[in-house]
This record gives structure tokens, C-alpha cells and sequence, in this order.
DNA sequence: CCCTGATTCGC
DNA sequence: GCGAATCAGG
């Protein structure tokens, strides 16, 4: 495989090393084994660099899980709480709540049923 | 064992 | 000078 070593085959051969690429994508990429790219590069005086050499991968940074809790939720949403909150299925009602109140229309009747029984005559009065 | 790079060795 | 073989490090 004797490819006659041109100015560009140099040229890319330095710039691919440089970019950090491991002598195996280098070859493959001109070519070449990497030991003829490895061979060159060494002949020709290139930086040396520990063996297992790879190119850092661009991790895109995550913004962020967000993480939902009961305060996160709308405030139309209903935040009845379904199952115990101790076991693994506990989640919220969810659905469309009552404006001013944090449950549904459903699950409001259940939380303020009895719960302050508004006697029949303490609002008539004027 | 795999990967890699570095050096050596024959052409 | 070239590259494969070989050696060496991780």
C-alpha cells in the first residue's frame, strides 16, 4: 500500500491527527493501516498522545427534568390525591378543578362534604 | 482480552 | 521513506 504520501494526504493526515482522531480513523479515512499513519506521523514529528485516544462527545446539556409536584400542578387542576401517597401509584386527580378550590367539582364535594355544613339561614341575612 | 500509539525492522 | 510487524501503555 505504498500511496505516495502527497502534500494533501500530509495535509489531511496532520489536520485528522489533529482533530484527535486515533490513528485506525486516520488510516481508514486516507487509506491507509494505521500503522502507516501512525509511522508517518511519527516520521514526521507530530505531537504523541496517549493510546486510547477519543474524541470527546458533545453531551448536550439537559435543561432540566422539571420535576412535577403538587405545587406544580395548574391551579385548575385538581390535586385530589389518589392511593396513599406512600405506595409507588399514588398520583393526583388531575382533572379541570373549581376556580378558588383545589380539587375538582367531584373531589370538592368529597373534601368540604360536612366538613363546615352551611346552616340554611346564615347567609340571608342582609 | 480489547483498544490505542510508538518504535523497530525489512523493503 | 514507506508500511507492516512488533513492542509498549492503558
Amino acid at each position: 500500500m505504498t500511496v505516495v504520501w502527497t502534500d494533501e494526504r500530509v495535509e489531511e493526515l496532520k489536520r485528522l491527527w489533529g482533530e484527535g482522531l486515533t490513528t485506525g480513523e486516520i488510516g481508514k479515512a486516507l487509506g491507509v493501516s494505521k500503522n502507516a499513519v501512525v509511522g508517518k506521523a511519527h516520521r514526521l514529528g507530530l505531537k504523541g498522545r496517549p493510546s486510547p485516544i477519543k474524541r470527546v462527545k458533545q453531551q448536550k446539556a439537559k435543561p432540566e427534568p422539571k420535576i412535577r409536584s403538587v405545587i406544580d400542578l395548574s391551579a385548575h387542576t385538581c390535586r385530589w390525591p389518589i392511593g396513599d401517597p406512600r405506595e409507588p401509584g399514588f398520583h393526583f386527580c388531575g382533572k379541570p378543578a373549581i376556580p378558588g378550590k383545589p380539587y375538582c367539582s367531584e373531589h370538592a364535594a368529597i373534601a368540604y362534604v360536612n366538613s363546615s355544613s352551611r346552616s340554611s339561614k346564615d347567609e340571608d341575612a342582609a
